[in-house]
DNA sequence: AAATATTTGCAACTCTGTTGCAAAATACTG
DNA sequence: CAGTATTTTGCAACAGAGTTGCAAATATTT
């Protein structure tokens, strides 16, 4: 795992540091998605407020984690898939957010439904939000 | 309009104030979706902050408009459509929103499309976010 | 190992949204 | 339509999220 940070972080051009390293395993060891707060608790206020921000923005420029877009207003971040790079994100699965936990998840293997737009409109992507209750919850 | 408005106030059981009459005019005559700022911008700050969270937090309630669930993590509201009351939203429509403008329309022609989740799961809301460009900035 | 470049932490600030409370406006009652 | 009860407003103060500038610390390069 120790290597797999460190290659993921050498491939994107960024130099080792603790807060990178420890940011990016939270990501690798949670299976859904992250806010800013849930990194703070997690890696125990090690770092600074504005370290994990400057990190999460420097993970989603060089197309590491992506951000969710959610109905209630709070960012989430959650892994990339390897088809996405610094400035082209390619993540049109569906999210699906917990009425109950509140756990958002990437649904790979969910496809993306077509959508159908007015004429003079140009689709450049589609995000699909799900909400319900999640396996754990229901 | 001026009749409309007062309709759709009594209707939810509001008492008729000027800041409640003149936001749902902004609302009526505008034909995108309006963040608290344009808001405050539209009604040349003729009210207090407040009073206008508090008025859009009450639309929702009664179900005179809905959230629109965004990428860039900024709440719009956009008028429901007639099958809306309190507490019973019924807003599963297509929202667009234009990269260039920024601009939100709910597209209530587009139909949403079926979403299959893994074993599980339960569905309780479908939510359709587009991005791309508007037929005015095309 | 020294020089250079990058990143971190701190302080201070802005922007967004919330809460308590007194004053003002609205609705209700006879 | 005047008087009372209820609701809403505006203010002040606060909480939280996110940003920026800058000096100190850390990483990278040679």
């Amino acid at each position: 795992m120790k290597e797999g940070i460190t290659n993921i972080l050498k491939k994107s051009g960024l130099s080792l540091t603790d807060s990178r390293r420890r940011i990016l395993q939270l990501f690798l060891e949670s299976n859904n998605a992250l806010a800013h707060a849930d990194i703070e608790k997690l890696s125990s206020d090690q770092f600074d407020r504005v370290t994990v921000y400057r990190t999460l923005q420097t993970f989603v420029e060089k197309g590491i984690i992506h951000t969710i877009p959610s109905a209630d207003n709070a960012v989430r971040y959650a892994l990339c898939q390897d088809e996405c790079s610094a400035g082209h994100h390619h993540d049109e699965h569906v999210h699906f957010v917990c009425d109950v936990c509140g756990a958002t998840f990437c649904l790979q293997h969910t496809a993306i439904p077509q959508v159908q737009l007015p004429n003079g409109f140009k689709l450049r992507q589609v995000d699909v939000l799900a909400s319900g209750k999640c396996n754990q919850c229901a």
